[in-house]
DNA sequence: CTAGTGCACTGGTCGGACCAGTAGGCTCAG
DNA sequence: CTGAGCCTACTGGTCCGACCAGTGCACTAG
């Protein structure tokens, strides 16, 4: 039986095909953030498809975060600029159906955060050593609420100083899903005050560390104020998981 | 002006209302994969909605990778388990729309890979240890096909050794990507029967080093046989940013 | 020249219709 | 009685036409 090797046909929705056109046209980059679709009922004449077989298509492509489309716009369907949402989404659709538990999570971070520092301690500029040690002022002089945000301001300088995007993004969407999990937890540790003098300090370490060119340091130091941090938080079995990555 | 302080109104759309509901329960547990949604037409019903409405919702769900449809099908869309086909297509596109480059692609693997290792070789099973050399084997005897099968296999078993499927995840789909990028390059290397055998007695010395516990080594090897193996395919200039995770 | 008002469009939703496909019951020949 | 084949009652995929609330712009009235 030499004959021709057939392929499994896979009927594919008209739907799709559009997804697939207009997804196309973006990554390809012949569309770009701010630029306009056509109308739905234009589309629906330029695809030869009924408008709910578009609008289908556009569920899909608004779901990955690259189309907004807003009820009234004279313009059609708006091309976004990237953003991490359909990343966050699915990986924080993947935290709860994977039932990924807080030590897992605090591990990825512990993991990418050490190794932004490790980066960053070798091609920072001194503008983001700058960034990172503003950042740090305000943590030491912000209020509660303030505090939260001069960390992720912190953690961010790092991320982008490690020249690497996805590190920066992954960085950005694990810390967020890990920050949802503990925030009412973190709002009701009686030692609160002590946990921010303390992460403060290890911030400043690794701030020290990265002007010294010192990687390997910086990310020792950086994990372990990551451990120092949320340890509390995590069930005292799943601990000793975390402090493996403290050598 | 000491009125109440209203928030701002988010209009919500029908079809956004059906899938909040919809993937909370997949969520929730309280429809597990394998389990069949009502027909659209039931949903309709249950929903007070039209079909229109609910069949948008289920392309945005269809598009997280939790449900699926067939034509014809006399149950409703049935829930799928988790598979990391979203979080694949998202940072596809992530790496497409935000032009990451083969170098931090490698340099994010590198990132995770050596954890991985570092990890493994604390808390590896014989078990695992077992499937790791096997895969080895494997490459060893494989043609030139099955070579890369066998390497995902092989960092696939580290990946779950690690115990941490945040990591495994990542890492299965950061790898695709990369593999993709470069299929055709590497399959057109000149000295690639070299590159195999380099690549074959590097993971052996991964595996010695796992089994000797030795995390830092590992890590290190693991790093150094990545460099490697995918250096040839990064621009130059890149080059010294993955060599800064070599120390 | 400006403030206000329509108007012509947009997307969101609805209802109905048809088609191709499937699964399972039913019939009928053996 | 048993088995193979058909038939029917569904399914999802697609299309069409309609209505509504919202938007931006041009036009008008002051």
């Amino acid at each position: 039986m030499g004959g021709p090797r057939f392929e499994p046909v896979r009927t594919v929705r008209a739907y799709e095909r559009v997804v697939e056109q207009v997804e196309e046209a973006i990554e390809s980059g012949s569309l770009s953030p701010g630029e306009r679709l056509a109308s739905e009922r234009e589309l629906m004449v330029q695809f030869s498809v009924s408008r709910s077989t578009v609008r289908e298509a556009l569920r899909v492509l608004q779901a990955r975060g690259l189309v907004r489309s807003r009820p009234g716009d004279p313009n059609g369907a708006e091309v976004l600029p990237f953003t991490p949402a359909a990343l966050h989404k699915s990986m924080t659709t993947l935290a709860r159906v994977a039932e990924l538990s807080l030590a897992e999570l605090v591990q990825f971070r512990m993991v990418l955060d050490s190794s932004a520092v490790l980066l960053a301690a070798r091609l920072r500029t001194e503008e983001q050593l700058a960034e990172m040690s503003q950042a740090v002022a305000r943590m030491r002089e912000a209020d509660e609420a303030g505090f939260g945000a001069a960390d992720v301001a912190f953690h961010d300088a790092i991320a982008r100083a490690s020249g690497n995007k996805l590190i920066q993004v992954c960085t950005d969407v694990v810390r967020s899903i890990v920050v949802k999990l503990i925030a009412e937890k973190i709002a009701a540790a009686p030692d609160r005050r002590a946990l921010m003098e303390q992460s403060i300090r290890h911030h400043e370490e690794v701030i020290a560390a990265v002007r010294a060119g010192d990687g390997p340091l910086a990310a020792r130091l950086s994990r372990k104020a990551m451990y120092d941090y949320y340890a509390a938080y995590v069930p005292v079995a799943e601990r000793a998981a975390l402090r493996a990555l403290l050598e």
